[in-house]
DNA sequence: AGCATCCTTTTACATTTGTTAAATTCACTT
DNA sequence: AAGTGAATTTAACAAATGTAAAAGGATGCT
């Protein structure tokens, strides 16, 4: 599970007790693509770390499937407002290709903050960078044009084309297949 | 300033000492309406407490006048953004109405970090509660119209409408004044 | 009070996006 | 290879939102 270690030393470099006691609370696992890692109404108990493949959160509005956020290889996935307040979430978790995924307990990670403030801090900074994230994407949202949009996640994640079904695609930008469709026939 | 404690306390308690180092990098100010407290360009390294009045973070687009974000009585305002990051931000902080501030020193708050890990907590705690609210946001841009988006709006703070000119609320929702216009007068 | 400025609404028209349904393409299984 | 179902595109029309300009209202200043 060294990957989640490199993953870790931009943030916060940590002694070698404090990387174990993360690792002793951590599990290496592996889905098939479909999986749902975490359903709609349960509590997030789990931080996830992909090593390798692609998940997303997603949830249902009107009856339909809203994909969130996606996350692929190197990169935290959970369900930060469930995380942060322990209540159940309207959102799940859902494995888009097979793969393996580090799973850190939540409880006994929050556990850990007392006796290793460094471990704190580094979740700190994880999660800060996860604000900044997010607070760039209502930007996008906000004030950019759907085909804006579009053309900036081509840029940022060029291979989440190739490997997520438009669907999926359409809804995180906010927009339906049809008019996703529109925007990739005009460009052509 | 004790406005200012009584916001902690459901974060996180702090002891006498805590307390008075916090205090001690903090300053009370009053500000006049439409005062640009921090200008678009400069990089974040305030943290204010509204303890009366009224702010909003805003930036251009295309020559529009954005605003992303409100703050009032009792909120804390910050460009996160460039706070965790020290970047230079491209969105600016101005104040709305007369206001009473507390400005806390960033680059001495992290210092207190070190020393005072309730304090790390704290602000910790603070912002991952930023963070939820940042992803409830997105959420609702992301898939409520623009007139639930409204509603949404007038329920949570009803009293917004009243203390800010609607041009600053429309962009607010990621729409034109005329839209919100349009929203408005179907409503009646 | 009068003037100037800003804010808000309204109108008319253009553009974008949504909706529904059908057609086409693609992937997978047998 | 054929068949099934999912994914994607296309078409036609409806609804929502944007743009630009004009008209009213409100507010503040002198």
């Amino acid at each position: 599970m060294q990957s989640l270690i490199h993953f870790f030393n931009p943030f916060q470099i940590l002694n070698q007790e404090a990387q174990n006691q993360i690792l002793a609370i951590s599990t290496l696992q592996e889905f098939k693509k479909n999986t749902i890692l975490q359903p709609i109404g349960h509590t997030c108990q789990t931080i996830y770390f992909i090593q390798k493949g692609l998940a997303r959160i997603f949830y249902y509005k009107d009856g339909h499937d809203i994909t969130e956020y996606f996350a692929h290889e190197n990169q935290i996935i959970a369900r930060v407002e469930s995380l942060f307040s322990q209540r159940p979430s309207q959102k799940g978790i859902q494995i888009l290709e097979d793969s393996e995924i580090i799973a850190i307990s939540a409880a006994r990670l929050f556990a850990l903050y007392d006796d290793y403030p460094r471990i704190e801090r580094l979740f700190r900074k994880i999660f800060e960078q996860g604000y900044v994230d997010t607070v760039n994407r209502l930007e996008s949202l906000q004030f950019h044009s759907a085909e804006e949009r579009y053309h900036r996640l081509v840029q940022d994640m060029p291979d989440l084309l190739q490997r997520v079904p438009l669907k999926h695609i359409a809804a995180y930008l906010g927009i339906t297949q049809v008019s996703l469709s529109r925007i990739r026939a005009a460009v052509k």
